[in-house]
DNA sequence: AATTAGGCATTTTTT
DNA sequence: ATGCCTAATT
């Protein structure tokens, strides 16, 4: 990066460090050096103007734009970086609850719900209600209670004003919901904020406490903050009233997760002595991709102009490759990828590929397997959204919490032991009439009583032994965390619940039990606490933590990525791809008729546009893949809306010579049909280890694996025997190749049977044959 | 109670 | 095409 050296800020830059009384509105363009005004505002805060670290408050849209900033600050102020309080909103959040929570009634070890329970809750109340959900979609009703919590509104104010009859539906299903949610010591994403901020406004001694304690506090990415984050910054600042926001209205790209533009539109009207820097010069981008992406922003009409300039070259054109279909738009870019990578310019990890929507991803995956190159997935399908994860997970979160009835209703027949719709059925009923989370009903039939009313059950001496022997389960392992650590208790929980037994059902135990490992280590990052408070911790942690957070930066791969997820990132080459109208701009917005809806997908065009310091390059294909069929689209409307003088639209035969003169490392030509190569020694991971590796893991499958492949993977042949690290011994019995990789057919011991393995990631040992 | 078959909607973006 | 939900079957 070309920044001025630390103590060579512009005088702009400068500025907004030292304006420090009071409240400060930066405007930050892309590449203005916004991280750096931001810490070097902290250190300055620290050091010249002795500010105490933990009086400080650093609040930004993603953990890992945290983590950053705390890992910059760390050679500036050395170990008071560490206590500055940095965080998204949401973990700040959290952390007051944890604290403070309990004025509310709210128990300490709350549980998070995430999008995943919070449609199944809802999902719940409107069958209560008898709502037909062809009518009213619950994600529907799931988003207008999520906006209406955004702006501060609970179900009691909701249901005091509705205004007709949709609203109505809604308020019932709200009331339900919150019901639910305190009989399950659970929050969701909107109650971190909505009930801190209600913490803050109403009781008065823990408002202080924070009022107090926080002398400044800065916002990042203040354009897509919504009502109530703004709100909880008010209020912790109106006392000593030196907050600090940042952003920049042109990328504000989440309005439709409520996010509120007029935060930072209106800032200087709530703060009529605010103090406004706006940040011009771009230290990243060429002449070309900046005048691009000036010319494109300018065509929103809804905007306050900004005059971006940079002292960059001029650079390279803007590339529109175009393929004439899904595949060969893959191809194309990826044969660019080659090129860059080739020229020895860039390194792997300077390479991105955006696209609008996570089902894009695919096709470039398949297609960096096929060149073999290195990549690495980012969002995605989440790992923790995997079904053996949300499994182990709820049975974590029910020993934290008994009355979490999401987690209760997902394991109690998990595995298969007696408990049926029957039985629940009669256990929500119970729940309901005495408005007791399913957990407590079990002790009240087992008891025939609840709070001495007599409770009548109709279940079978069979049932009523399963759920007792459920509750039995679940309170053994609960007392095993006395003495076993988080790591011992997810073991115990795999043993003891015959969660085992699900692993040798089909062919996707091998990936079960490798997303469970992985699980598995990231909970020894809390081996230290106590045993609760890691519990706590780590499930937290799995509610707010993203994919994005735990992304590598240098490790060596390309990054494919959603344009939303990219925003704060930056490459020296990047691809936008998917530039077709209907994709971007998004067909939704389109159909939606609101010009802000259009100029929301512009505003997501130019966040990408202006992630690339060197080069940019636009992809299109003639046709798009939909459910199983593919339709013609047509360009999107943006591509000429940028100056025809920036692009560079591929010539036409030169191309295919191109092709055949590539001599690259990673260029292998290959036919069109034909998987890259029967090749053994080729070793790129089949396509079905594509699901396993989801999260933000790396995936190797380079020329360096090629290399790698023949020591790492012994020689196996029918006969041998082999060691495998949780199936233990078993003898090969039949070798194929399936997608240039060795699939082994193993017999292991009787209880685990024969199973189909594959070479490159079953990680066997070949054990000598005596 | 558990398994299976058939119908259906699904794809925007995510803390 | 796939995965989720409901209904029907054993």
């Amino acid at each position: 990066m070309s920044y001025p050296h630390h103590s060579n800020l512009n005088l702009l830059q400068k500025e907004a460090v030292e304006s420090i009384g009071g409240p400060v509105l930066i405007i930050a363009g892309p590449g203005s050096g916004k991280t750096r005004v931001i810490t070097s505002r902290i250190a300055h805060l620290v050091k010249e103007c002795e500010i105490a670290p933990h009086r400080i408050g650093a609040l930004t849209f993603t953990n890992k734009a945290a983590n950053e900033m705390k890992e910059r600050l760390l050679p500036l102020l050395g170990e008071d970086a560490k206590n500055i309080t940095a965080g998204t909103f949401h973990s700040f959040c959290a952390s007051i609850l944890r604290r403070d929570g309990p004025v509310l009634g709210l128990d300490r070890n709350f549980i998070i719900f995430d999008d995943d329970d919070q449609m199944k809750i809802i999902k719940d109340c409107m069958k209560e209600h008898n709502i037909d959900p062809k009518r009213f979609t619950p994600r529907g009703i799931l988003s207008t209670i999520s906006n209406a919590k955004s702006l501060l509104i609970d179900s009691k104010s909701y249901n005091e004003t509705k205004a007709d009859y949709y609203q109505e539906i809604v308020s019932r299903v709200f009331l339900r919901y919150e019901e639910i949610l305190n009989r399950s010591e659970a929050v969701d994403f909107d109650d971190l904020l909505l009930k801190t901020h209600t913490i803050l406004t109403n009781h008065h001694q823990v408002g202080e406490y924070y009022r107090e304690r926080f002398l400044h506090l800065m916002i990042d990415e203040f354009q897509d903050t919504n009502i109530s984050q703004y709100a909880i910054a008010k209020q912790i600042t109106s006392k000593h009233r030196n907050l600090c926001v940042v952003g920049d209205p042109d990328q504000s790209i989440y309005s439709w997760r409520n996010a509120d533009i007029r935060n930072i539109l209106s800032f200087n009207t709530d703060f009529s002595d605010a103090q406004t820097i706006t940040l011009e010069e771009n230290y990243r981008s060429t002449k070309t991709i900046l005048e691009g992406a000036k010319v494109l922003i300018s065509k929103n009409t809804d905007r306050v102009e900004k005059d971006l300039w940079t002292k960059n070259l001029g650079g390279n054109l803007i590339p529109v490759l175009e393929g004439f279909n899904e595949e060969n738009e893959t191809d194309k870019v990826l044969r660019e990828v080659g090129k860059l990578l080739d020229s020895k310019e860039f390194n792997l990890s300077d390479i991105c590929i955006m696209y609008r929507v996570n089902a894009q991803s695919r096709s470039f995956e398949m297609g960096c397997q096929r060149y073999g190159i290195p990549y690495q997935l980012i969002g995605g399908v989440k790992f923790y959204q995997r079904r053996e994860i949300k499994d182990l997970t709820a049975y974590l979160r029910l020993l934290l919490n008994y009355n979490d009835d999401v987690s209760f209703t997902r394991v109690v027949n998990v595995p298969p032991r007696g408990v049926g719709q029957r039985t629940l059925g009669e256990l929500s009923r119970i729940s309901r009439t005495h408005n007791i989370s399913l957990f407590q009903s079990i002790n009240a039939i087992l008891d025939s009583e609840y709070e001495d009313k007599i409770v009548e059950t109709q279940l079978g001496p069979r049932a009523i032994k399963s759920l007792s022997a459920f509750r039995d389960l679940i309170w053994n392992i609960k007392s095993l965390l006395q003495t076993q650590n988080i790591v011992e208790i997810i073991d115990t929980i795999i043993s003891e619940t015959g969660y085992r037994k699900l692993f040798h059902e089909d062919e996707k135990s091998e990936e079960r039990f490798e997303n469970i490992q992985e699980y598995r280590s990231s909970a020894e990052d809390y081996l230290h606490m106590d045993h609760i408070e890691a519990l706590t911790a780590f499930l937290e942690n799995i509610a707010l933590v993203s994919d994005l957070d735990s992304m590598s930066e240098s490790s060596e791969n390309i990054t494919l990525i959603t344009l939303h997820q990219a925003k704060g990132l930056e490459y020296p080459a990047v691809f936008i791809t998917g530039m077709e109208d209907g994709l971007l701009p998004h067909i939704k917005s389109i159909e939606s008729g609101e010009p802000s809806e259009l100029e929301e997908e512009r505003r997501l065009f130019y966040v990408g546009m202006t992630r690339a310091e060197k080069r940019l390059y636009l992809s299109r294909s003639f046709r798009r893949n939909f459910w199983g069929g593919s339709e013609p689209s047509a360009p999107s409307r943006f591509i000429s809306e940028i100056p025809r003088k920036l692009l560079q639209i591929t010539e036409k035969e030169s191309v295919s010579h191109k092709q055949d003169n590539a001599r690259s490392g990673y260029i292998k030509p290959t036919k069109k049909s034909a998987t890259p190569s029967s090749k053994k020694t080729e070793a790129a991971k089949p396509l079905n280890n594509l699901k396993a590796t989801s999260r933000s893991r790396v995936k190797r499958n380079s020329r360096k694996s090629k290399e790698l492949n023949p020591t790492s993977l012994p020689n196996l042949n029918t006969g041998d025997k082999i060691r495998h690290h949780i199936f233990g011994d078993g003898i090969i019995i039949n070798t194929t190749t399936v997608n240039s990789d060795i699939q082994l057919t193993v017999a292991f011991d009787k209880e685990t049977g024969i199973k189909k393995l594959l070479a490159s990631i079953a990680n066997l040992k070949k054990l000598p044959s005596k």
